[in-house]
DNA sequence: GCTGAGGGTGAGCGGGCGCTTAGCGAGCCC
DNA sequence: GGGCTCGCTAAGCGCCCGCTCACCCTCAGC
């Protein structure tokens, strides 16, 4: 059904790339509170207790509590860029590539909300180093979606006049999912991917002029 | 052009309902430092050194830190929703009034970011009492926009299956404005409202079968 | 000119923060 | 089985937080 497939429930078994474990558990403890309460309002005390460790036991896996911030966006970024890479370079159509990298991209931000919260909204509390490197990524991100929009332009497939405010807003509508979307609310994270993906290929265009409908 | 003219621009005269001159100044000086740092990082003394006063001046008009939050968050609602209303209530097609509401309201968000980005984001930061007080306005601004969403289906002009998703999206599409919006940037808060009152008339259907472009 | 009220200040409180350090105990090498 | 390594803890340092309190100016009323 989709191209982006296991990677797009969110929190199945990521993190697996945080190698000494207790280094993982600090680092998913981590998330679950910065996503809660937000960086600033976390204490490095909340973060140790919730992944049943004295407070001390944090430093050695981690200078700062900056540091796990900062892995955490960056692991987060990478997965993001992931899911758009695999769905951009897909075989078909830019109508079919668009639609499979929104519903994927919108698929992780609302079943992987507690994750997605902290890389998407937690940004400007890094430091300068760390908001430029992070900043490089969005732009590949950016760069994937503007991609698939401009050889929908170039094929005819899709009517856009501005490329990049259209990918600004594509993107922005996606990423605003980890904001409002609710697990114990009505709608499944596929329904909202579904739903976003239809209201994307609106929003460019997409089936020519006199197919409104997908 | 517009039904709802100078409220746009963002941060004309505002917060001129907030009465002794010293609150108001305390309270301005509290919405630059939110949306700079976020409530959380921001300290009473920063604030109060913003207004030009004491640490302790804060405490003669506020009881805490979290009523200036409050203040701010219910007056911005307030506005935002006054914005929506005076495009809804105008006369006109349900297409009019949709691209007025959004493209006004784009506009705050874009002029008036360093408010609607406290408004919009720091909604976790207050306490369950104001919090909920706060989400009643934020129904009323979904209602708002439902309602005219709702009057073009019936009237035929739009095409929409799911109403209260894509009014959610509309709305998510528009307060995400205030997380990106730079002033520097290449865009006006004009220009924006204008691509984003045409996105949103993609996203319904408005013009018929037939009529991709407005 | 005295008085009272109210907006403002300087100094500082109790507490919780990020982070450090000395030492402990389990497991591996020889 | 003695000693080393290493993940971890208990205790606590220094700092800065939100907030308070005793006091001080300024100015209106008489």
């Amino acid at each position: 059904m989709s191209t982006a497939e296991e990677t797009a429930g969110g929190e199945a078994q990521p993190w697996g790339e945080v190698t000494p474990d207790a280094a993982r558990r600090l680092l998913l403890a981590a998330v679950e509170a910065f996503a809660e309460r937000g960086y600033h309002a976390t204490t490095t005390r909340d973060i140790a207790s919730r992944a049943g460790m004295s407070p001390a036991a944090l430093y050695i896996h981690y200078k700062t509590k900056e540091e796990l911030l900062h892995r955490i966006s960056r692991i987060g970024h990478e997965k993001a860029l992931e899911i758009l890479r695999t769905a951009s370079r897909a075989e078909g159509s830019a109508t079919e590539r668009l639609a499979d990298a929104v519903s994927s991209f919108v698929r992780w931000h609302a079943g992987g909300r507690t994750t997605a919260r902290v890389v998407q909204y937690e940004l400007d509390s890094l430091g300068p180093d760390a908001r430029a490197e992070i900043l490089g990524l969005r732009r590949k991100v950016d760069a994937e979606v503007r991609g698939i929009i401009e050889e929908g332009v170039r094929s005819g497939e899709f009517d856009v006049v501005d490329v990049h405010g259209t990918t600004l807003a594509v993107l922005s509508l996606c990423i605003d999912v980890a904001r409002w979307f609710n697990v114990d609310g009505p709608r499944t994270p596929e329904e909202v991917g579904a739903l976003y993906a239809d209201l994307v290929l609106r929003m460019v265009g997409a089936g020519g002029p006199g197919a409104a409908q997908r």
